[in-house]
DNA sequence: CCAATTATGTAACGATCGTTATCAAATAAA
DNA sequence: TTTATTTGATAACGATCGTTACATAATTGG
């Protein structure tokens, strides 16, 4: 699997600093990072970053990309572990409320929706990232709806679209408030009544 | 109603500066705007800005609060103007999204949730500023549907605090979209629906 | 052993950061 | 007109910002 001979070997695991990087950028966002945070946190040295990130704006857009693959795919993850549709929507909502605050080492939140809006529009490529991302959920959901659609567990009719929009759009009160650190245990009280919602018709 | 009279007067105005301040951080947070950010935009000097405001930290929590007063005031005045609970609550979500990206000389979203999320753990005030503003709007719709159930016009077991939640956690998908520079057209078409839902039982 | 190549560590670059000292300008009170 | 008081503008403070030159260390291919 290494593919390199020449020269001195790497010193550091890229995986593990690109995920010391996403903790980072998870807890200041990117204007509030600083490139001594980085090097810090990942145990490198500024010119290592750069010849292996690029530099402070690219590292970001690799966060992004690192989180979304990881923290933030398990909520997908649960949603798609599920066969039956209900249990699907509840285990998404509830993955997230939990990951939300799960570790200690870990910033409230989701580092997505909590972080990088307030870079979309002045930090290059996080508009698009965002954009990505919401249009990537939204379709997942969708498709799966369609697909109960056919299996005959939803009726025909079931806006399935407009469903799935729902669903993503209830996941972003989640997030703020397990951003503003307050209780996630009314929200997960609510979790039955709400997938009851997404799925009425 | 000007009370100073030693002195020489100050020769700016306080509110028209706070606003200033306000889409400053509104398009790039707390960490990205900076001091000459914000005297440039005020069109005042730093000296003027920490007699008047105390430092940056400071004038943050104080655009937040101005914020709230103002732009962000204006779908909880919509909610409050509809004696009709459903057109209240399309109204609610209608002028939030329209007020997302209302005027080109404003940035995208909600100030509140798309920037201040970001600096909530690391900048002095955050959180409480988040904590305050939920709270605030999950009791003024709880208490509108309160109101509504002693009217007779939502049953008596309507479950009012859940759905308090449910309408302000649909917001912030609304929000993170137009942030995303997402268009809104097709969400604004969910909103009969999504108002349905908020009512139905 | 000797190039060639790649990574690391140190240290520095100019620029900008948030903040403040200093002094001139403008007003009210005496 | 003087004195007291407050605001204005200029300029500077040390610190830190993101980034990069440069010399050294560690590896492979000859």
């Amino acid at each position: 699997m290494p593919e390199k001979k020449v020269g001195r070997p790497r010193g550091f695991d890229r995986e593990q600093a690109l995920n010391a990087a996403v903790t980072v950028f998870w807890e200041k966002g990117y204007d509030g990072t600083s490139m001594r945070d980085l090097t810090d946190a990942m145990g490198i040295n500024s010119p290592s970053l750069y010849s292996v990130f690029g530099d402070k704006q690219q590292l970001f857009m690799a966060a992004i990309d690192h989180y979304s693959q990881n923290f933030g795919k398990s909520p997908i993850s649960a949603f798609n572990d599920e066969t039956d549709i209900k249990k699907a929507i509840i285990a998404f909502l509830e993955t997230g409320i939990t990951e939300d605050d799960s570790t200690p080492e870990h910033p409230k939140g989701c580092f997505i929706s909590s972080c990088v809006p307030t870079s979309a529009g002045h930090v290059e490529g996080a508009t698009e990232k965002l954009q990505h991302i919401i249009k990537g959920a939204d379709s997942l959901f969708a498709a799966r709806f369609e697909e109960e659609k056919s299996r005959g567990s939803l009726p025909a009719d079931f806006p399935s679209e407009e469903r799935a929009r729902l669903m993503f759009d209830l996941r972003q009160g989640h997030v703020l408030r397990a951003r503003a650190d307050l209780p996630s245990a009314r929200i997960e009280a609510d979790l039955e009544s709400r997938a009851n919602m997404i799925l009425s018709y």
